[in-house]
DNA sequence: TTGTAGGCGTTATCAA
DNA sequence: TTGATAACGCCTACAA
């Protein structure tokens, strides 16, 4: 026991004693944050190596409200996606200076009956908020109390200006869709919907509608199963749907997790892709071009999304102006799973 | 603003004025921590709500010395591996009526100076430290201090006791050579090595060192590269591998990941697997089965790892006893991507 | 069963 | 440039 209070722990008042200082300028050298002679600087500094002093950030923060952590919170589901996204996240963190704290969430996260979130404004300078893992209430509790936070792939609740940043999901939908009916030729296309309350399985799904009704293909709730943009889930539907024996030309699996789980799960079955049936994704994970076969799917600028969700927050942090919700384009990636170099090319009828 | 003082927090004290009760009373009722009658817990919890009162974490951690979280420290490299890990820990977590806060290093982290780790006594019961995340002094340093602590894939520096969970490695690694060179009749059969100081790294290369010496087979330091259990250096020293028309038989890449994306890598240039080259791993990662084609590697119990890591905090936490020292047995897992049939069999002359 | 009051370790304000 | 001291919000003896 290297401290000489009865209790175990070395504080900033032992420390002082150590260097014949007082606590404040203990604490002024450990902040750096006042004008101390570097002599007496030094001393400090010798007499916290020396006693192994730790600073408490428990006590910082109940007098001061910095912890120079941010937190994140996520589902407690690991995919690449995700993986795309924390490294992002992580890196400009690192940049700033700045700690990155998860907490993965297996239902919807909430502040209870006065229990907080595990990560919150007692132990992070503000949070990044992914798509629903947290509910409404919640981030509006804490939007209330002026916390610093950042909301990904999802709008603030409330019609409250949170910042938060977005994929445009219906035009990329669209698109895809729209290049399996006409490149490919494909005319039964099913789609695995995402996780209920997911704003991007949302709105990717009424691109594929918008898709299907702008091409005169009649929609077939049929052709509606889940994938939850998880690869059991997926796993699971394919099964059911190769069990049913459905007529299908092509699968848009809501997203690429969604997608390669269903590429297998078809391989498995003995189907070959694209030949039997083509399947295409959403978000361009850094997989989707090495499976076999390559990966049809929707770009989408995961880093980027992260790094601008980060960069947000350190500006709302410092209190610097920040743009309300930033939009991410998204773009079309045309590979092997869809298709569509098997497909005669366009009829000449189609050009008259 | 929901409270009386002149701030802007919500705090205990404003909860027990509205409630008509003390703050020790209101306490009591938050923790469930003594008997109060069912009238007055009724009216707290009544007042908590309609004030919206939240815990401040910080100060409860300053008084009292309890979250309620648990912390783990990994790299911040995503891989199929880190995640059954996380999932096998974030279980255990749940159940134990804990949360799981995480925090991802880039390199090791460390106490320095008087700042602490992000995750530390202040904001976690106890932590779950993987491999060589955090360096040895700081492990220490915390062990002094009496913190729960449970190490993964790595012992206790300085011969402390600090329970830790690890794998058969070289046991294992043995049985993956020793396959490839009698059953699959390998012979230059090259090593990718794990991070530099990492254990299981370090005792594969010892089972693969020893398998080739006790089957006559010469140590080539030619045949040693690097895969860092990391998809992006497998894939370099693959390219040089094949830049190099180095002749090599078979690749034990490590673990899964890197062997899966030495596969990938190896068909992009061309070579087929197994039969111009052979890949294993080591792992058997959910992955490892589906990947085409099928990798061999050697089964570690990732998920029971986790649980029984995490399950060791919590004893620690409780002050319960606990092992010292957990090993986990490893399994050959032979699958396609060794290429053992197509070889011929044994030569009779092998039997006689 | 409930209330009072002291202490947890740090920072910030004010004075010197 | 430095020091004394009052918060910060909670918990827990101890007392009632």
């Amino acid at each position: 026991m290297s401290n000489s209070n009865g209790r175990s722990r070395v504080t900033i008042e032992d420390v002082a004693r150590h260097a014949g200082v007082s606590t404040a300028t203990v604490s002024r050298v450990l902040n750096k944050t006042n004008n101390v002679t570097p002599t007496t600087a030094k001393r400090v500094q010798q007499a916290v190596d020396e006693l192994g002093y730790v600073l408490h950030t428990a006590a910082r923060v109940l007098s001061n409200n910095k912890t120079g952590n941010i937190g994140m919170i996520l589902p407690a589901t690991s995919t690449p996606f995700l993986a795309s996204l924390l490294e992002g996240v992580n890196e400009c963190t690192i940049a700033s200076g700045y700690n990155l704290l998860i907490y993965a969430t297996t239902n919807q996260a909430s502040i209870q009956g006065g229990v907080p979130l595990p990560l919150n404004e007692d132990n992070t300078d503000g949070l990044l908020i992914f798509a629903n893992s947290v509910d409404d209430r919640t981030i509006l509790h804490l939007h209330q109390r002026q916390f610093p936070m950042v909301l990904l792939y999802r709008t603030a609740p409330g019609n409250r200006t949170i910042p938060c940043v977005l994929l445009e999901n219906k035009q990329g939908a669209y698109a895809l869709i729209e290049h399996l009916i006409v490149n490919c030729g494909h005319r039964r296309i099913a789609f695995m919907a995402g996780p209920a309350e997911n704003l991007d399985a949302y709105w990717r799904e009424q691109g594929y509608r918008q898709a299907l009704a702008d091409h005169n293909i009649p929609f077939d709730p049929a052709l509606v199963g889940e994938g939850a943009f998880h690869d059991w889930t997926a796993k699971q539907q394919i099964k059911q749907w190769v069990g049913q024996e459905l007529e299908i030309d092509a699968i848009f699996a809501g997203d690429d997790t969604a997608a390669m789980a269903a590429i297998m799960a078809l391989q498995e079955a003995g189907k070959r892709v694209p030949e039997d049936v083509a399947v295409v994704g959403f978000n361009n994970d850094t997989m989707a071009s090495y499976i076999n076969p390559p990966l049809t799917t929707v770009h989408a600028p995961t880093g980027e999304v992260a790094r601008t969700a980060a960069r947000q927050l350190f500006h709302l942090i410092r209190g610097e102006p920040t743009e309300s919700k930033i939009l991410f384009e998204t773009e079309l990636v045309v590979r092997r799973s869809c298709g569509c170099d098997l497909a005669a090319k366009p009829a000449p009828e189609a050009n008259l």
